[in-house]
RNA sequence: GGGCGAUUAGCUCAGUUGGUUAGAGCACACGCUUGAUAAGCGUGGGGUCCCGUGUUCGAGUCACGGAUCGCCCA
């Protein structure tokens, strides 16, 4: 039972509440990104805002940042969570530098020509039925899979939260596209760039056909014959003189494919390597690495002995000869040499490897294939060998030769893993034909004084490039395939004369320019060729080139295809190129950055890219890379189902993408917290504004709270180290800030010490307008810092907006704006004293003397700390009873020293600095504001309320 | 096999030119609050700084060697 004294002081509590300034918004506590995130995108779309923005910064504008889209791949409709990691901080980039107020288009692209793509249809035409497509068939079976590919991809991206110009986005087979790729291709014919010359490929000499790495399948425990083969030196180099005595030496190679010896053109030995001459008494005397002596010694079956050592590198350039022809065949050195088996003196056929052909191309060494598409040597391997087939009577015929003439040290079977072709299955050679190239060498250095004018992010970028395009052969852009771009060039069917030039490439780009290539194979070849073209010799009846381009010189195209073409939408100063940023995973310093800087460079002279931003590789939550078979694959649309676009976004700010990233479970789950903690710190913010009029009621600086002026020195020190956090691309950085922003300086700090005066204050009261003020400041901050990676928290929380700030129907809409608030620099660092109050009370609080810390009062003595003294006294009694949220705090004099037994203290806790001492609250509790009071009572209308209360329900504050 | 990079708490990240006891947030544990409430606050536990050797009075930091993981190439 209680009385009716108490019941009416009950009452009278619950009236008071009524007249509190409670919390309110509907801004709802959860995100529920699956639901109401396509909802935000539909607002989004349905309102053109992408386009209202990009319009607004066209006409007001501080500068250009084209930020250009390196095109995904079409091979699948899914998008890999590297894809969508890339896809979000290209959006990411592009959202702040809007936000900054700078002209920023996303013009999306997606590629599409290529062998995986025109393999997937093939494979699955290969289940179905076996009859061959005809190239056009294929061709248009690749179209319709692209196209459907895109589609699907394009509403991924998009359900990222990613805007851009979606309608208008670039595809490589457009006709438009490609007649452009042929224009720039058609430029660098012109300068000299493009050459035809051998190259050896996969070969399937049962279809008849060059294979890709991919058609290529590796059989166990294939039988070839090996042989070993003595060449005789004719000359040494002068740094291996000391050889000179022996009469006869021969160097010794081993292969497994005696059926490539005609195409001997070196023998290559590794630099390192020490060789020795040992002497046979059957074969004299042999060169062979040291340590493959012994191993050389079974083979043969005799204990060589060793007359002499030498270096690998000093026999470089010394001359051998080749024992079935008598052609010089010099020894060079290369690092793919080994000493796994063999000799350490390796065969080199550049028509017949690709290590051998690269090699060769460092020496100018000849390139020799004398194999037909048939696998049929020819005559120039010389008559006793011309006409057989090189697995089997050629391979028989070569070790037969090599005997007769004396130079077969040993032959053997020897089983091994070699490539065979997936479709016939029978065993592939190696074999060069005749392709076009791109000569890099003529325009390296200027590619390579170009990369440092460029700005790598992170710097280590321009390393990689640096040395790939350093290194790097000659181009070939030759492909012996379907789907892609034609190279349009001619063969004279009179005197097999090539025809490729500017004239011939101009030519078709207008043709494809209206029917696309697809034209390529439907059109006969002279309908091709511009009107009247004649061959040299006098021929008018030429052979169409079956090759296609390389997919990277697609990709490679887009600086001049799409923006050079785009002005209108790029650049209204008319100057294309170089777009100001790149920005792709690491993989493409081989792919994308390089391909485009080659063509770029080749044609303006100058790199396409003022700044290249990479990211490295997206692993599972163990660091493990993401298979199939180890079943750890985070699919990204089970990520948004899961948790929404927001919180993978929040994931892609949150993680260092210089190196690896990891991603799984546990950080989804630890994301949805922080997600949580920034949306309910915006909510607090809202639902106490929710009676602000920014116009009306804002507070000047000079009249507002001293912790409240602090809270906008720490936002303006947020504010900075966002910003440059931003420029630098650094957006870990950014989550760690915002991250520390909501939950320590709002959460645990402001938001908390602020809450019983935005409660109990007086609705219009200037304590309580401070407050408001200044939290609207913070509002408007998290808003713009939230926008270019939470850009649908950001959206929700716009519309929940109590004031507007502007007439923009989107979040999107907004510029950041250059604040200019005052700083209190004097407010030097307190929170280290309430860290001593919070430990204080919580001794208090554990041995149940409190439980809010409005039950208790403080003692603070500062012993030698002057600072932290002078600053409490900055402070006025009030505002420091709300720092600490206590009912009383006594400031006690420098000269004060604490004596036990001087209060009934509740608790005690002491640094080098300060004392703090926590006894009871004096007074009775308001039941209005619930901290404690001496003054209940005193007022002579609101006989149950403290003072203050009583002041705020009257509005006197 | 070669080139490049990464490795600090269960997770994401700090850690200045080498200089006290290596820091934050989240997670976890315990407590408080019930006027941010499917929220909020406080306190606390938690580290072989990948390993080894060296330089130095002193190494997470510098040098060398190695391991694991990843990318590119062969």
């Amino acid at each position: 039972m209680i009385s009716m004294q108490e019941n009416k002081e009950l009452q009278e509590a619950i009236d008071y509440k009524d007249t509190l300034n409670l919390p309110r918004t509907d801004f709802p506590m959860k995100g529920d990104g699956p639901r109401r995130e396509p909802e935000i995108q539909k607002f989004w779309s349905e309102n053109k805002i992408y386009e209202k923005v990009l319009e607004d910064r066209k006409k007001n504008n501080i500068g250009r940042f084209l930020l250009h889209d390196g095109p995904p791949y079409l091979s699948s409709g899914n998008i890999h969570i590297g894809t969508a990691l890339n896809k979000i901080l290209k959006d990411i980039v592009v959202k702040y530098k809007t936000l900054q107020g700078y002209y920023s288009p996303y013009l999306p692209g997606f590629d599409c020509h290529g062998l995986p793509i025109e393999s997937a249809i093939s494979k699955d035409k290969k289940k179905n039925d076996s009859e061959q497509l005809s190239p056009l068939d294929i061709r248009k079976q690749c179209t319709e899979f692209v196209m459907k590919n895109r589609r699907l991809q394009e509403e991924k991206f998009k359900r990222l939260g990613v805007l851009g110009d979606w309608t208008g986005a670039y595809m490589t087979i457009y006709p438009k596209f490609e007649a452009q790729q042929l224009k720039l291709f058609g430029e660098m014919v012109n300068k000299g760039y493009i050459y035809r010359g051998l190259k050896p490929v996969y070969w399937c000499a049962t279809c008849q056909t060059a294979l890709a790495e991919a058609e290529v399948e590796y059989v166990e425990n294939y039988k070839s014959l090996s042989v070993y083969v003595a060449f005789p030196v004719s000359k040494l180099s002068s740094s291996a003189k000391k050889l000179e005595k022996f009469n006869d030496l021969k160097v010794v190679i081993w292969t497994t494919t005696p059926w490539t010896l005609p195409g001997n053109m070196a023998i290559c030995l590794h630099k390192d390597f020490t060789y020795v001459v040992a002497h046979s008494k059957t074969f004299g005397y042999l060169l062979v690495a040291e340590k493959l002596l012994s191993q050389f010694n079974n083979k043969i079956s005799e204990e060589c002995i060793i007359s002499e050592k030498i270096n690998g590198k000093d026999l470089e350039h010394s001359i051998c000869l080749h024992p079935l022809y008598g052609r010089e065949s010099p020894i060079i050195l290369g690092e793919h040499v080994t000493l796994d088996t063999g000799t350490g003196c390796v065969h080199t056929a550049p028509g017949h490897g690709l290590e051998d052909f690269g090699i060769s191309q460092k020496y100018k060494l000849k390139v020799l294939s004398p194999v037909t598409a048939k696998g049929i040597l020819t005559d120039d391997a010389g008559a006793e060998l011309s006409g057989l087939y090189v697995h089997k009577a050629g391979n028989q015929k070569v070790i037969e030769l090599l005997q007769k003439k004396g130079a077969l040290i040993k032959e053997e079977e020897y089983f091994h893993s070699y490539p065979h072709c997936w479709r016939s299955k029978t065993p592939i050679i190696f074999r060069a034909t005749e392709q076009w190239f791109c000569s890099v060498e003529k325009f390296r250095e200027k590619a390579l004084k170009e990369i440092d004018n460029v700005k790598w992010i992170p710097e280590i970028g321009r390393n990689r490039i640096y040395s790939m395009v350093e290194s790097r052969t000659d181009w070939c852009i030759s492909r012996q395939r379907v789907w892609g771009v034609p190279i349009p060039a001619f063969y004279c069917k009179g005197c097999n004369k090539d025809h490729l030039n500017k004239q011939i490439v101009d030519h078709i780009a207008k043709l494809v320019e209206v029917s696309g290539t697809d034209i390529w194979w439907e059109k006969d070849t002279e309908s091709l060729l511009p009107a009247g073209y004649k061959c040299q010799c006098g021929s008018t009846t030429f052979q169409k080139e079956t090759d296609i381009m390389d997919v990277w010189f697609d990709s490679g195209s887009t600086h001049y295809s799409v923006v050079d073409q785009s002005k209108d939408l790029f650049d209204k100063n008319n100057q294309g190129s170089p777009s100001e940023m790149y920005l792709e995973g690491s993989d493409q310093h081989r792919g994308w950055f390089q391909s485009s800087l080659l063509t770029s460079v080749a044609l303006k002279g100058k790199a396409p890219y003022k700044s290249v931003l990479t990211h490295g590789f997206v692993l599972d939550e163990n660091g493990r890379k993401m298979s199939k078979s180890l079943g750890n694959v985070v699919d990204p649309e089970k990520v948004i189902n899961e948790y929404g676009a927001d919180i993978l976004r929040l994931w892609v700010a949150s993680t260092d993408y210089s190196s690896d990233m990891k991603i799984g479970q546990t950080m989804f789950k630890q994301l949805s917290e922080v997600y949580r903690n920034i949306r309910n710190t915006a909510r607090f913010a809202l639902s106490n504004l929710f009676d602000f009029d920014l116009k009306k009621d804002i507070v000047e600086y000079q009249d507002l709270w001293n912790i409240d002026k602090y809270a906008l020195f720490c936002l303006d020190e947020k504010r900075l180290a966002v910003s440059d956090a931003f420029n630098k691309y650094e957006f870990y950085k950014y989550y760690q800030i915002l991250q520390n922003f909501c939950a320590l300086d709002l959460s645990g700090f402001y938001f908390d010490v602020v809450k019983d005066r935005l409660y109990t204050a007086g609705k219009k009261s200037k304590s309580r307008r401070s407050v408001q003020t200044t939290i609207s400041q913070i509002l408007n901050f998290l808003l713009e810092v939230l926008t270019p990676v939470l850009p649908h928290l950001a959206e929700d929380i716009w519309r929940y907006m109590p004031y507007k700030i502007n007439s923009a129907t989107s979040v999107l809409a907004l510029r950041w704006e250059v604040k200019n608030i005052g700083k209190d620099s004097h407010l030097v660092n307190f929170i280290n004293i309430r860290d001593l109050a919070n430990k204080a009370l919580e001794i208090a609080r554990t041995d149940k003397k409190i439980g809010k810390s409005l039950e208790a009062k403080l003692h603070l003595y500062f012993n030698n700390d002057i600072q932290q003294y002078q600053t409490m006294k900055l402070f006025n009694k009030t505002e420091l009873e709300t720092i600490f949220i206590v009912s009383q705090i006594v400031i006690h004099d420098l000269n004060d020293v604490y004596k036990k037994g001087n209060y009934d203290e509740y608790s005690l806790i002491s640094d080098e600095n300060c004392t703090v001492v926590v006894t009871k609250a004096d007074g009775e509790k308001c039941p209005r504001c619930w901290k404690y009071s001496i003054d209940i009572g005193k007022d002579h209308k609101h006989k149950t309320i403290c003072l203050p209360c009583a002041k705020a329900v009257e509005g006197l504050d």
